[in-house]
DNA sequence: TATTTTCCTACCTGATTACTAGGATTAGTA
DNA sequence: TACTAATCCTAGTAATCAGGTAGGAAAATA
């Protein structure tokens, strides 16, 4: 019952471009340095961010990525479900969930759909913002 | 994000025995049939419901297992963190969470708490006797 | 004694995770 | 125009884990 580094590095590149939001292009080179990330591995994941149209990539010199919508449009579900796949617990709940020969006399999937609401419930009510928001206020009191 | 087989059928074994309690022992064939999984499996994983105390096991012909307490001091909660391990989505929140270097400045960690809160919130509140009463009641629609 | 059951350890195969590596392509800059 | 800095794309890889199978010892009953 894992989160991968796929969704949670997903989910710092996507702050980190949400942080410092310039204008200006964030190179990946600067995001990996940032996150203390392998640069080569955030290729990948960013890649499919950008497939996605979660941001819009820039290339060339001093190019780099920069979001697509605000970060208050993003919900840490949208990231984490793009990058990790389904986020139910188990196959046969949830959406596209795949039909269970025992769905007949199976009492365990009350349980995994009880979960799975839980689960969504949490990830679907915040947003990119709110991490941006709580970012500010942790910093905020490392100054004083 | 999945919860594996060892979890699941753990959760499935431990409700055919709540069901099928009629004081004798009920023996590991006759639940694999049941369930369908195959019992050199099951063998393994009840070895650990029975280390940890959940089930007693009666050696022997004529022999199996019985529940060691009533179906509603078992919550799911309990067998799936005894089978699975930790429910917690990263290493680094809920119970015995190892340190991380970056913690400092980890906004993200909010997310994972609050999963983990959500997710033991379902698990902690569901035991093996609601299970049992939730096949009960389909049961009895089938029958009508 | 024969049979039925639990108990224990070892092994195995395929998939997944978490990367690394190398080079092609694109675009700004000197 | 050459150089450099960036994204883009595909392949490979070591380690771990999932989901079992296999074989036999030990215990208890009939």
């Amino acid at each position: 019952m894992k989160i991968s580094t796929k969704g949670r590095y997903a989910l710092r590149l996507m702050l980190d471009l949400a942080i410092y939001d310039t204008g200006d292009p964030v190179s990946l080179k600067d995001i990996a340095k940032r996150q203390e990330i392998s640069e080569k591995y955030l290729e990948q994941i960013i890649s499919v961010l950008n497939k996605a149209g979660f941001v819009r990539s820039i290339r060339g010199a001093s190019g780099g990525y920069v979001l697509r919508r605000k970060p208050k449009e993003y919900t840490v579900g949208d990231i984490l479900r793009l990058t990790e796949g389904s986020l139910s617990p188990v196959s046969c709940v949830g959406v596209e969930s795949e039909e269970c020969v025992r769905s007949g006399d199976c009492v365990t999937v009350m349980v995994w759909e009880k979960l799975d609401k839980a689960i969504n419930d949490v990830v679907d009510n915040i947003s990119l913002q709110d991490l941006v928001d709580w970012h500010m206020a942790q910093s905020d009191s490392y100054v004083i």
